[in-house]
DNA sequence: CTGTTAGCGCTTTCAC
DNA sequence: GTGAAAGCGCTAACAG
């Protein structure tokens, strides 16, 4: 099965004329060893091009030096940011990451739990979407740590962390920071059981600004067309909105360019802010500000507790909310 | 380091009053054991929860049950459908992926190759942007077989899927075919050192269609407010052309956006089409007509090749050249 | 400073 | 059919 014969510590040893164990030394850079020694064990570590087998120092060890990422689909648009950020963070660790889709299956989910000690990982980031109550049990029989993202219940023993869920609330803000007074909104009235047009309805009383009918374009399918519609209705009004809420940025973006497109200026004659910071808003002229779930940081923070608790099973569970971060670009703000 | 104390095939055997070589083969599925053993051996194992320890199996058997996927940059909008189909054959054959990223740096790139074997992996699939003849050396090297997704040298020892690259023609050929004889190209000129372009006006050549230079709309960012500034371009023509050929499917769809906004119908008066088959294609209306460059099916199959190649590692290397394949949707074609 | 020794948990001949 | 025993390649006491 393997082609080259692969050279052990022993071939090694032999080589070098010491034990094995002083290779071992070596190889695990333990002080205290002559550097005559050390030299002349190199040589033969290079000369025979001698790789450590992982399978046997683990065996050993008990440290798999890798983690899983276990979500629900990688093609969900956010998984590559998740991704990468956790896998950078992995890899300043010496972890290494294996990907796990569980599709959002309870039980494909629940099952990369259970099977984690055939997995060679050291621990589990899981963004999970099953019942926080099932959840916690299998946490429980878990062979290793795991860290969720997301989906939490006050008991879960892991490390957790999530977003405050207030994006509408952050992008509404903005607008009426910079002075927009009469703000329209473009999506749809159901995403997330409505918190983003709740949060448009909300910011607007208590900043004792007029609710408008007539300023709400709905359509449900929250893509580029949708937003597109929009400016073509919000450019026929009577009086032009100064401002637009999108409800995504797939919106924000078709709004954008479909007012530019009637004539408009973006950010002059109205502002545009979207939601969930897209990595398309930077490539549309102008580029479009957002409101960032911080998916990445949620990546990087999740592996980091991970691989904290791997190195300590004793510490106390970490929760942590964070803020979504709101990204002004020039679709709300003239940039220089 | 671990929590719970691990339960062993020991701790199996002595529970169920055999010896491990008994509940090895049990686990194992090896035939020639007494149905009432087995039976014991498993309300055994069921009871203490036992699940073999891989590594130890590795160290044994020297196979890990995991590829790595290496590649330049998750963040790559092609990578989620690779890695999703990837992940599928590698699941079926009841492997695991791991996931590497080179960022197209070749030094991590041959790293990646270096290591293969302290990454508790069976093979690499690599879509590699190193030079072919680097490649070539340092496959010859690594410890576990490589698949190769798209470079690609004569003698190098490896499995090997690619693309052919006519996606321009499989467009303009589309478009010919469903009778548009007055075509113009949207997009850029030098992509793939100006692959696309060429295949635009070959393809008129190739026909016996005047080339005709004011059909032609040159934007360098191949992304949405192209297409909508080459809508707008086009609309103002003289002649309006009665199809477009985007130099890929964001261009696409903003053309087809702009259009429309200008009061014309898609595909009735103006076909478009796109190329890559970016997902972003069906999310719109029209649904967007594209040359899928198969990345998907690249995944399978390397993976497939390569999981044949652990299984066996004498057979020939096999070099599979894909053909780009035509997505015909509502943008070409009115469907029904 | 370095070598000897005893496993880690499993698979796999080879006997019985 | 099943068990005993010998490792897989490495690490980690423990001596010396």
């Amino acid at each position: 099965m393997e082609t080259k014969p692969k050279v052990t510590i022993d071939d090694v040893a032999k080589s070098a004329g010491v034990s094995k164990s002083t290779v071992s030394r070596i190889i695990n850079n333990v002080p205290g060893v002559k550097p005559v020694t050390r030299f002349k064990v190199n040589r033969a570590i290079e000369e025979l091009g001698f790789t450590p087998n992982i399978m046997a120092r683990s065996l050993k060890t008990k440290l798999r030096r890798q983690i899983a990422l276990a979500i629900d689909d990688i093609r969900n648009p956010y998984y590559p940011e998740l991704a990468w950020a956790a896998e950078q963070v992995a890899k300043q660790n010496n972890f290494r990451l294996v990907l796990i889709n569980h599709y959002g299956n309870p039980s494909e989910e629940l099952a990369v739990l259970k099977e984690a000690n055939d997995m060679h990982v050291d621990g589990i980031v899981l963004l999970s979407t099953s019942h926080p109550k099932t959840l916690t049990k299998v946490i429980k029989k878990a062979a290793v740590p795991v860290a969720l993202i997301g989906n939490y219940e006050e008991d879960m023993p892991a490390d957790w962390v999530g977003l405050r869920e207030n994006e509408g609330y952050v992008a509404m803000d903005h607008l009426i920071r910079i002075g927009r007074r009469r703000i329209a909104y473009a999506g749809n009235t159901t995403l997330h059981r409505g918190a983003r047009y709740t949060a448009y309805v909300q910011s607007l009383a208590s900043h004792f600004m007029e609710f408008n009918r007539s300023l709400v374009y709905t359509g449900e399918r929250l893509a580029i067309d949708t937003g597109l519609e929009a400016a073509r209705y919000f450019y026929h009004l009577n009086e032009i909105p100064d401002a637009v809420f999108a409800a995504n940025d797939l919106v924000a973006i078709g709004v954008t360019q479909g007012l530019i497109s009637l004539g408009l200026r973006v950010p002059e004659d109205v502002a545009v802010v979207g939601i969930d910071n897209i990595p398309w808003c930077t490539l549309t002229t102008p580029k479009v500000s957002s409101v960032s779930n911080l998916v990445g940081e949620m990546g990087r923070i999740a592996v980091e507790r991970l691989i904290l608790r791997i190195g300590d099973e004793s510490k106390a569970f970490e929760r942590i909310t964070l803020e979504p971060r709101l990204i002004v670009r020039e679709s709300t703000v003239k940039q220089i």
